[in-house]
DNA sequence: CTCTGTGAAACACTTCACAGCG
DNA sequence: CGCTGTGAAGTGTTTCACAGAG
């Protein structure tokens, strides 16, 4: 019996992609085969990155896809509810909090928040919009904790100065800036832009 | 002279990066440092990186930021202007028609696609909304090179086929659905709830 | 006999450390 | 002397292939 604690980057990426992939499919138990089939990876693949969870398989049979289910939700820290602020409500932070995905998968947005006064007290999709100097108050009282930055770039790296001060250490990053996030925190970045040029490397390329 | 020429997955994903740390340096010519301290990563895993592109640097005294910048650009295929499709003109669609930062990366939106007739004939910031039936057409005519799927999941699986269908290569996915698109495709997905998943893993159990 | 769990091998990527060029 | 380019070592991840449980 191995002491292999931490889980591979790579494999807490997949299990996400497992959780999404388990509501494609029918039946009370499911084989490594089925759900790499439905996500696009290999079987052994699949039973490595299970395996991390402990033994959640029956041999000659395969995994109950409802136990299946909640060790990894388990894993993942989705237990609860989880709250999530958006700063920035223009276009993009608009278009998130529209987003219908976020309460079927455990998360809940709970503000939008925007330095703008002219948007401050109202609503988008049910939620309110508040002002930026009221962010810090709010994390700290728990009231989320995973931040989704939508600002322009150069506001950017402020308001992650600020999410680490009032304690947040999970965000998400859709301005298209460089940012250099303290140790402590977990930014994962999605930018437009790169995503685009990374597309671009393999049209001209091939895989 | 050694035989290696595939760059590394990773390596390509950090050229991007390359590119868009290079903007926030002054100085005509720019070490490995420096690049590396913008961006974050190690300065020996940029000199390796820059190497795949050839001997690009000058010994003891680091790489011309003019001709560094033309370099990843060639490399990444960004020659001219490559043009990009929305498909979907709902919420997320227009938001990310929107955003500005496409024309300074050589990027080129040419149309957005929705099926709801309602729709069809609106301009979302100076950009046509035309309907779906077009869109191959249009991608068999090199209006786009590369799309952007901001669809409901249902309609995900359809669209892709059908931009397989019309010659699309290369598909930034939007849409919260697992899809397995044949191997010429090169298909990124960009999942709002596998990405607040792994970040509430990371808030859990730490780096 | 089927399908999991996992050593061991293969592969991919990163980091070290230094030779060598300007 | 300073900084690149790169063998070689180290680390992380994937795949193979099979022992073993049901």
């Amino acid at each position: 019996m191995p002491v292999m604690r931490a889980i591979p980057r790579a494999t807490v990426a997949r299990l996400a992609q497992y959780l999404q992939g388990l509501d494609q499919l029918e039946g009370r138990t499911i084989s490594s085969q089925a759900i790499a089939a439905v996500v696009g990876v290999g079987a052994a693949q699949v039973r490595r990155d299970l395996s991390y969870l402990g033994h959640q398989g029956v041999r000659g049979v395969g995994y109950d896809s409802e136990h299946l289910r909640r060790a990894i939700m388990r894993e993942l820290g989705l237990i609860g509810t989880v709250g999530v602020a958006i700063i920035g409500a223009g276009n993009l932070g608009q278009a998130l909090a529209g987003y219908g995905g976020f309460g079927e998968r455990g998360f809940e947005v709970f503000s939008l928040y925007d330095i703008d006064l002219a948007k401050v007290g109202e609503y988008v999709n049910g939620l309110p919009i508040r002002h930026i100097d009221d962010m810090a108050a709010d994390a700290r009282s728990g009231r989320f904790a995973i931040a989704i930055i939508a600002t322009p770039a150069e506001a950017a790296d402020e308001v992650l100065t600020q999410l680490n001060e009032a304690g947040i250490r999970s965000v998400l990053n859709f301005a298209p800036a460089v940012l250099r996030p303290p140790t402590a925190m977990e930014v994962r970045n999605v930018d437009l832009s790169t995503e685009l040029q990374i597309l671009s490397f393999y049209r001209k390329h091939g895989r």
